[in-house]
DNA sequence: ACCTTTATGAAAGAAGTCTTTAAGTGAGCA
DNA sequence: TGCTCACTTAAAGACTTCTTTCATAAAGGT
């Protein structure tokens, strides 16, 4: 995409009018975004198992220069998936699991279906009967306890 | 990354031997790939709201062209977030519910901390009492019912 | 002050994503 | 058979992301 700020640079919400921005999809583009490499992935699964580490130390785990590992802090951070701390010549990072679950939520909340139908019923398919009949049929807004 | 097959190469896994390959974040990744653009995300919002719909109407409604919906299509079946069936000369696409809860516990199954520790304990940082003592603390596996 | 350790920043190049234009495929209809 | 509709694929180019190398900053020990 576009944004190359320093960190909090967002590209969709910093050019657009706040009234006028999507606002939803494109959080949680950025968000998704921290996620969609392995090397990032990797992260993120090592401070789950250990909720705070040094930087260098799950560089060196992971067998990641020392640039390479800031570069994808930089992404999480940026994600709302990590959050990083000094402690004197020592940066300690683990997740933000607050923010993660917030997101994780405002997902669950898109899947099922939140926000105006849009082209609801009047423009499906011919065949329309793949599921039963329910009011909003599938994803629940179960999971608000994730983090 | 790689990927450019047509629409189900996976590049981790379809090099390494299976037995060696780290599966999860490899898919995982892929997985959210699929989510880290507004477009796709609109699309699959769109898809969560009507449950299915021809590929021309979300394209027109997204104000998309068809070799654009199209691309972005292919990234999302190969996500395993949407699924397309044919009907005579048209093309309907849902969301691959199945698939996106089974990712999105996987999900919170890295986050919980499934795993060995790797550099468990004894790599924490000094100032180490952020979070209240629990066996495993945070994220939990609630979810699984997410379709 | 100097030196060491650790983290971040900048620049450059390779690789990847995304979009458009143009061509190709498959299914229905004349 | 030919024509049209609805999509998919190919190719090319603009723009991003990712990685490496080199340089800078920040903190602490000597």
């Amino acid at each position: 995409m576009s944004r190359v700020g320093s960190d909090r640079a967002r590209p969709t919400r910093q050019i657009l009018p706040l009234a006028l921005t999507p606002l939803v999809e494109g959080d949680l583009a950025t968000y998704f975004e921290g996620l969609a490499n392995p090397t990032r992935l990797h992260i993120v699964e090592r401070l789950a198992q250990v909720k705070e580490a040094r930087v260098s130390d799950v560089a060196m785990l992971l067998g990641i220069s020392q640039p390479r590992m800031s570069w994808h802090l930089r992404l999480l951070r940026r994600a709302g998936l990590v959050l990083t701390r000094r402690e004197g010549r020592e940066v300690f990072c683990r997740l933000d699991r607050t923010s993660i679950a917030e997101n994780l939520s405002a997902f669950t909340a898109l899947l099922a279906g939140d926000g105006q139908p849009g082209l609801a019923e009047s423009r499906l398919g011919p065949a329309e009967t793949i599921n039963p009949p329910s009011p909003r049929h599938g994803v629940e807004r179960s999971l608000p306890e994730v983090i």
